[in-house]
DNA sequence: CCAGATTGTAATGGTCTATAACAGTCCCGC
DNA sequence: GCGGGACTGTTATAGACCATTACAATCTGG
C-alpha cells in the first residue's frame, strides 16, 4: 500500500462528450434521450466556468434561485422543486447554512417547518451567479439563433410538462 | 441500533420533477440547463419503463447500442462515447460480461486491448430494448408534434455540438 | 532500440441521493 | 376537544456512479 495524496475536494466536472469520428452511433441519434445528455453536458460545462471556485452545482444553484424568489419556502418544497428527497434537501440547506449564504428561521404560521431566506451575502452571491450563468447560458448557445434559442426552451417545456 | 432490511439493489428511479403551484422560477425558466434538466428526468422516467427489470441505466443501454453497432470496439473508446473514464468502461463491461451480454476477445491488432462484441444473448436484448426504448421515447414526446421532435433534435444536436 | 504514449486494470475515495425510522407538529372528522 | 393519519425535519445507513492514481504490458515513432 502507497502512500496517497487525498484528492482535493472538488465539483465533479464533465467534460463535453465528443463525437468519435467513424463510429456508428445507430438510433442514438434518433432518440431524445441521448441527446439531451450531451446538450446538457455541454451546458454544465459553460456553467461550471461560471460558477467556478464556488463548489456550486446545478442543484445548488437551483436551490439558491428558488430560495432567493420564495423567501419563506420549506425545505419539504424545496426538494420537490429539485426533484430529490426531503433528507437530500437537509444536506444541501446545511451546506448553504454552514457557509453563511442561507439561514433557517421558524416558519411562523407551521412549528414543524423551517423557512429559508438568503443572508446579506446569500444575496450578493446568488445575483451575481444568476447573472454570470445567463450570460454562460447564452454563449453556449450562441450557434442558435435567438428565435432557435426560444423554440427550443418551449419545446423542452413541452416535453417536460 | 434497530436491525434494518437491506435495500434491494435496483437502479435509480427519478420520479418527474413536477412543477409546484405558485412558486417563482425566477431565471430558471429563462436558462436552458433547468429545462434540460427537467426534459431528461421525463425522458428518463419513459426510458425505465421501457426497461423494467433488466438493470440497464441511460449509459448502459448507450453502450449496448455502441458496442452492437461497431463490434470489436475498444473499452477506451466506448468511455469516450460515453463521456466517462476508462476505468468507468471497465467496470461498465464486467457488468454486461457477468450478465454474459458482452464478451472481451482480444483485439488482433493491438495487444493492449481488447475488442468488445454482443453475444447472441446480448444481440437479442439490444434489440428488443433499442424497440422498446423508441418507441416509450415517441410516446413522452407525444405532446409534440413530428416535425417540432426532429426540430428538437436538430436544436440540441447544435447546441452539443 | 528506447522514450513516451496508450490500454486495461485495481484500489481507493468522494459525491450525490435514496430509504427507513423517529419525534414533533398539524389537520380533520367525529 | 381529541385521536388517527399525514406531514416536517432530522439522523443513520447504504448504494450507485464516477474520478483519480498508480502500475504493468504493449505499441509507436524517431
Amino acid at each position: 500500500m502507497t502512500k496517497r495524496i487525498p484528492s482535493p475536494h472538488r465539483p465533479r466536472v464533465l467534460a463535453p462528450i465528443e463525437r468519435v469520428a467513424g463510429l456508428d452511433y445507430d438510433v442514438l441519434d434518433e432518440l431524445l434521450g441521448y441527446s439531451l445528455r450531451r446538450a446538457q453536458v455541454a451546458i454544465f460545462h459553460s456553467f461550471y466556468e461560471a460558477t467556478r471556485g464556488l463548489g456550486v452545482t446545478p442543484p445548488r444553484f437551483t436551490a439558491m434561485v428558488v430560495v432567493g424568489a420564495n423567501p419563506g419556502i420549506s425545505q419539504s418544497t424545496l426538494g420537490s422543486v429539485l426533484g430529490i428527497a426531503r433528507s437530500g434537501a437537509m444536506t444541501l440547506t446545511d451546506w448553504f447554512e454552514a457557509r453563511g449564504w442561507v439561514e433557517r428561521r421558524r416558519a411562523p404560521s407551521d412549528g414543524r417547518a423551517w423557512g429559508l431566506h438568503l443572508t446579506p451575502r446569500g444575496e450578493k452571491l446568488v445575483a451575481g451567479m444568476k447573472r454570470r450563468v445567463a450570460e454562460g447560458d447564452l454563449k453556449r448557445a450562441a450557434s442558435l439563433t435567438a428565435k432557435e434559442r426560444r423554440e427550443l426552451l418551449r419545446l423542452l417545456g413541452k416535453l417536460a410538462g
